[in-house]
DNA sequence: TACGGCATGTAATCGGTTACATGATTTA
DNA sequence: TAAATCATGTAACCGATTACATGCCGTA
């Protein structure tokens, strides 16, 4: 039975609780390079968190709006011209973004939609089964040769390499596993 | 015992091309079972597609009423009790969910949340790094022992056992990930 | 100077998540 | 029969995606 709203709230929220992914890449990007454009934000992104994290680049106009209201970006804006906003990440914004490394991640899904059509596949034909298989062996395999090639010139730093060495065991778990299903059909 | 009206829809065969992933779980888990109740549907998600694409229980209330919109699915519902709905394929659903099947699934992310920590784990203190690291072994640890004890059980299709073979493969790459980033630190 | 591509932003919409709420059934 | 648990639904909010627009700049 339900006795009535749990209204414990004092009001005073704490100030970071809920805040997305997204956000924290945001933080996390700007914590890196000191400065920067939504547009800047989009091609940090793309060529790094980008391979095995996405989002449309208008999250990148939307987020740090939310993240200069909670006082964790300060935004300058020109005057002049494109009216331009700069972000820079806040002591508030560093310390938001330090506190969530030490929150636990949880365990991560696959969520692949190649996956999911495979579970489902009885409901189309062999041949469309044949089709996913060799589409998803094509794409795994061009993205196993891209994370080699950027190994190759991938900063020194350990927390730059490492997801990418991930990136290579996965690509090289997915062509073993959708060969095997092209194998085993009949 | 079910006496209810059924709600059929208008039936506007535009195009489906717009249903999101979880649609087609729905289509495809009723189409599988040959009918069900949201409840039905959570449970048969849970001990199947839930190990790899998960979501809120609510959306399966959610979606299914869109898909009668969209004359995807007839609803039965009861009109004593608890007036509980009964869902079912339509012959248009089963065709929108067979020709889902046939377009490409496109590249999977990791969207691993761990990752993204290790990401920007130079923000944080290695103490901090190790215990994200130790956590996500905890965990690909226990995904992993649960896949192979599915194994066993799992029933004979192809396309049930696969998915979980995909999964031991990718706990497997994970642990041995994590297990190196532990290693690895100074 | 016209054009194409790079850069920059907003609005509308919708799916997904969280929170709220209650009915029905089993069990102590 | 009270309590716990299973089962069932709705509402509000918000993040994320899509679509819509337009400004600036290098170059042909």
């Amino acid at each position: 039975m339900y006795t009535g709203p749990v209204n414990n709230a004092t009001g005073q929220s704490s100030p970071d609780a809920a805040l997305g992914p997204s956000a924290y890449i945001v933080l996390g990007l700007l914590s890196q390079h000191a400065e920067g454009t939504s547009y800047d934000l989009k091609r940090w992104a793309d060529e790094s968190v980008g391979y095995f994290w996405t989002f449309p680049r208008s999250q990148l106009y939307a987020e740090p709006q939310r993240l200069v209201l909670l006082g964790l970006l300060q935004e300058v804006q020109e005057d002049s011209g494109r009216r331009r906003r700069t972000y820079s990440i806040t002591p508030t914004g560093q310390a938001a973004l330090t506190q969530w490394l030490t929150r636990p991640a949880g365990s991560p899904e696959l969520r692949d939609l190649g996956l999911l059509k495979l579970f489902f596949s009885e409901q189309g034909t062999p041949e469309g089964l044949m089709q996913l298989a060799t589409e998803q062996l094509r794409l795994h395999r061009a993205r196993l040769q891209e994370y080699e090639e950027l190994l190759v010139c991938a900063p020194p730093q350990h927390s730059k390499r490492q997801p990418l060495a991930m990136g290579l065991l996965y690509e090289r778990a997915s062509i073993e596993f959708w060969t095997e299903v092209c194998t085993a059909q009949p």
